[in-house]
DNA sequence: TGACACGATCGAAACGTTTAGATTAGCGTT
DNA sequence: AACGCTAATCTAAACGTTTCGATCGTGTCA
């Protein structure tokens, strides 16, 4: 900028001003400064800029694995939206490691980024405390947690769940596998509420050798899934409650020599892009990505616009269940529908 | 850090020193300042650092699409990368379109990334202008671009597509559909070049109504494959030259009453993490993107480390087609198989 | 004609670091 | 005792912006 003010005789702050509009400047100055500026190729800096005005115009996205394709889905709306506003959006994958989530909150935040979206990874307490430090906006996506007071868009999991295994219920499934990720994230946790719901409601008892634990891993719902199906009482369906672990599931049932839906029923959460292409065609929770992904955005550019007092707000979606054929009539229901 | 000094009785200068080990001090305000950074709570402001230091620790990386589970794969190894090496990485999506992408490298060099990694879009002129324009390393991904020297990992496409075309010709079809993106790219070039190699070394004649372009998009692949079905001589096998496009061609076989592979075979490119799980499953041409995404890392972080001076470097890795059941024998083929 | 307001422009401080070079203190040598 | 050397510390400039307040013409009005 020095450069261009020399080379258009003008001062710094009569450059300034053009460029960012802040006062008027004369025809003539103004002609001989872009004239400058084009010659010289002047580009701001931003830097420099963001140090002066104390925002960088950037935001912070964590999300626990961007090959997930909910957190693809999620993520690539997100983008847009900020994208749209004018920000720059640096994303961080923490792979559902803690630790390797608060190194990379903290780095985010020495870059001073000017607003964080989170969805979280265990427990809420470092988080909770960096949040706290950092007075930055934080909208807490898909995860909340406990004692953290901000805002946050969530699915109603139990809800989903809930529905998904009624679902199954209805259609005479009995014993109902359940395979799940670590449970001290809300999600999770829901889900799971929502399976003993539904379990509780219908009146049939809950075997808890038929909940499994996961890292959310295709490994680990391939784990869960093979002991379950290698016990002399095998569960008549599956519901796994994360996407690259039903994957594992699928796995499982084909290198134990069964088939789905015909030997075993498979139900999860979360769509795919090809879920209706490819048999079997799976029945999913699915989950409103784009308005995840639109309102987590929204909610952020509201602080970052200046609405920074009003009290959080957490928004609550609805998942939809998809209907396909991966989960096939059973007992009585079979019966009445072959007939 | 003012503060800090002051609370501590010493300079700012000390202050830096201690942090950064730049130079000796002693125990004693050594321990002084430590206690008074805890006390204050003090965060090194990156902002101003990067100001004085003019580099910033922060990579851009842009790519077509994030919901491309190559790309996505290829985000996430680099993402790790950088993330060990303590860079932070701005991601953005051209979603194919030029002026997005234009705008974005332009955002990304405003906020003074240190270096660029770009899966480009469209016409290779601006990038070039943008590329020279910048004095940051740049690295072509997937992509590379005529007349911009630099560095690249890229894919022996037209071996990939040789391959897989010539499979299909040894199974016995003849009339192979072929559906690409368009071809001002690169990858797409070659691959279109593979089709053609591969008929002509088979002495087959080219059908031009077999090729069809679409943008990479789900419903392009739909269109496409429509088109192609709905005609009296339709082709008996599809090779769908990019990963989303595919499943717009499955779903237009499905749509229009034909079935994979009874009636119609289907390979693409790039492989999906559940391609042997359900049915068909695809026989596809895998990418290595572990070894892409980690080579464009290494080649930037080498340029990063100081190394700015060596020659362009090019790296072409090999596809390996993945035989699965999506592709049935046709003719005396699959007379001698069933024999 | 003098006072005044107003619009255009500029000078300089500030943002929070890093760092070159100056200063100081301590210590061994001659 | 004077000197030089080293290690520790400090002062101040610099990075490239923004912005407050000052300055300077110029035209308007009493």
């Amino acid at each position: 900028m020095l450069h261009v003010a020399e080379a258009a005789r003008v001062s710094v702050a009569t450059v300034s001003a053009l460029i960012n509009g802040t006062a008027t400047v004369s025809p003539e100055l103004s002609q001989r400064i872009e004239q400058a500026i084009r010659d010289i190729g002047y580009k701001r800096n931003a830097i420099a800029r963001s140090l002066k005005m104390g925002t960088t115009r950037t935001i912070g996205l964590t999300v626990p694995h961007i090959t997930n394709p909910f957190f693809t889905d999620v993520v690539s709306v997100i983008q847009q939206a900020f994208d749209r506003a004018g920000y720059a959006v640096m994303l961080c994958c923490t792979d559902e490691d803690l630790n390797t989530q608060d190194d990379q909150i903290r780095l985010l935040l020495d870059r001073m980024v000017d607003g964080l979206i989170v969805a979280r990874v265990g427990d809420g307490a470092i988080l909770k405390g960096i949040v706290d430090d950092a007075n930055v906006p934080v909208v807490l996506l898909d995860r909340i947690c406990e004692g953290v007071d901000t805002d946050a868009v969530v699915l109603d999991n139990q809800r989903a769940v809930f529905d998904a295994i009624t679902y199954l219920i209805d259609l005479g499934h009995r014993r109902i596998g359940y395979i799940t990720g670590t449970s001290d994230i809300s999600p999770m946790h829901d889900r799971m509420a929502g399976y003993r719901e539904a379990l509780h409601v219908a009146g049939l008892p809950i075997a808890e050798e038929l909940i499994r634990f996961g890292n959310f891993h295709e490994i680990d719902g391939y784990n869960a899934t093979m002991q379950m199906l290698s016990s002399h009482d095998r569960p008549s369906a599956i519901f796994s409650a994360n996407n690259p672990m039903v994957i594992g599931t699928m796995k499982a049932i084909r290198d134990i020599g069964l088939s789905c839906p015909e030997d075993i029923s498979v139900a999860c959460f979360d769509d795919f892009p090809w879920s209706d292409v490819f048999q079997p065609q799976l029945t999913t929770v699915a989950q409103p990505v784009q308005a995840i992904g639109e309102q987590a955005a929204n909610l952020l550019l509201d602080r970052l616009a200046g609405n920074r007092d009003a009290p959080p707000r957490k928004l609550v979606l609805k998942g939809r269940l998809m209907i396909r054929n991966s989960c096939r009539p059973l007992g009585a229901m079979a019966q009445s529908v072959s007939a």
